[in-house]
DNA sequence: CATCTGTTTTAGGATTTCACCATATAGCGA
DNA sequence: TCGCTATATGGTGAAATCCTAAAACAGATG
């Protein structure tokens, strides 16, 4: 494990990272339709603009998505269409966990 | 954006999270192997017992691996193969990602 | 220019994460 | 049982993350 792979690692993590919070991670599947300003997107996900902006520069430097000015609004979009792939594997893997834990309480 | 959708993107959001960081995606890809014992997943990786033995129980819980006695070594495996396909994915964005910054340098 | 709208940045304090150390636990063999 | 090996757990301090409110900024419009 040289520091070349460790850098890779860490740059890659960074990406994972980003898409780890619930706000963020709402944000990518709410872009699945598309490119959004920033007030669709706290609209639909329900928090304070200044939040918003924040997690969105996050998304934004780990590369995840894209802005664009237009006119007044600055329109986000999704650069990594194989997030929403991935997403649906992870749901089946929290569904196994919620069972897993109710077998667990069951029992 | 109900609080049952609210908690689906946090549980979802958990497993993101659990693969944000340089060790533990450095042990996902390490498992990529096969099954391996705690002791190989430190040697590979290089850091300390405790160290690991925390990330592991992170990844565990997320439900990304899964641990087995054997005698006394502990075995880990990957319970989520997908997730090495969509690693490949975010190393094209990280390599998208460089690109664009080495541009910006180069302008 | 003055003001309004949409978004970003700054500042703050509370919470969480991380790495390291020491200690504890579980199973094996003598 | 005693000691050894492999791993997990608890404590601590530094650093990172998160949310909120206030201030700054950029472009459109009058």
């Amino acid at each position: 494990m040289g520091p070349t792979e460790k850098e890779r690692l860490r740059l890659k993590a960074e990406v994972f990272k980003a898409m780890g919070h619930p706000l963020r991670l709402g944000v990518i599947e709410f872009l699945r339709g598309g490119e959004r300003c920033v007030c669709e997107i706290v609209e639909h996900l329900g928090t304070g603009i200044s939040n918003m902006s924040k997690h969105l520069s996050v998304l934004k430097k780990a590369g995840v998505v894209v802005d664009r000015r237009e006119g007044l609004k600055i329109m986000y979009s999704l650069t990594m269409p194989c997030a929403l792939e991935f997403s649906r594997c992870v749901e089946d893997v929290v569904i196994k966990r919620l069972e897993q834990q109710r077998s667990v309480m069951v029992a």
